[in-house]
DNA sequence: CATAACGCTTACGTCAACGTCAAGCGCGAT
DNA sequence: ATCGCGCTTGACGTTGACGTAAGCGTTATG
């Protein structure tokens, strides 16, 4: 199990650009140590990368991630009342997400309902016609 | 069954500024009618804005959203070739929530487990300790 | 040794999705 | 008749999430 990432191999794994990675570094959801000015990535480093990716395709902003990300660390070592506010911040995760969960399933419904429909014209050969466009439209 | 709507009506239905219901018009999402300068919502605009926000929720871009109406509009009456590339796209999107239902499961079982082991500590007694902020910290 | 190949910083550019004025029109109530 | 309210059309501003270009240092390869 490699211990290190340079940025290049994380940007192909991740597909991402490096200016990506190093976006994300800025906006502190991320801190790679350095040799020198170059950047070394640890495996923590790249499990955190792997949420923030989960992250903003399920829709959450990097500021929303990030918050997400800080709570994880800190609230371990932070008193009752950091685990407290730590609870509350990933039960209304929790929660946005299970609406969205909802939306998805209904979206799936319907996209499902339309290609079926599609499919079943195809089958009655309801659209075996050719279109408007048709150069055999007059003909029969 | 109301038939029409005023601008104002579904903002408050919707939750959402006449600016946004103006600019998905000008973006070509929906085409209310006027009476006058003043703009009138038909039923059809209503379930298009309710069908632009689901979109929306889930993490469609107002382009795509916008593709996938077009489809609902236009597969039906034009020839094999479009109903074909409407089916395809469909089966897209589809894809594309199916991914992303993963990937909310994925992390409502994370945020689960966050919450149940914060839960569990808490019933352990392993949190009654105040913060490192306390001020009785040097007493005992 | 030159020239990729990779890495860095700084800084301006871009695109989507609206927000935020500004200025004006129609119209029912006072 | 004018007040205010709601609706309208521009047009510029803003925010998030990067893209892109300039310019430079380091490593490795023919």
């Amino acid at each position: 199990m490699q211990r290190t990432y340079t940025i290049r191999q994380l940007t192909k794994e991740f597909d991402v650009t490096a200016r990506t990675l190093r976006f994300y570094e800025d906006e502190g959801l991320i801190a790679p140590e350095r040799r020198g000015q170059t950047r070394i990535y640890s495996n923590r480093d790249r499990a955190r990368i792997i949420l923030i990716l989960r992250g903003r395709r399920v829709g959450f902003s990097l500021a929303e991630i990030r918050e997400i990300l800080d709570l994880y660390d800190t609230h371990h070592d932070g008193g009752v009342k950091q685990t407290l506010h730590a609870r509350r911040k990933f039960e209304e995760q929790l929660h946005k997400l299970e609406r969205q969960k909802v939306d998805i399933e209904d979206s799936l419904v319907e996209l499902r309902r339309a290609i079926g429909a599609i499919d079943s014209a195809i089958a009655d050969g309801k659209l075996t016609a050719p279109s408007v466009e048709s150069h055999r439209v007059a003909a029969e």
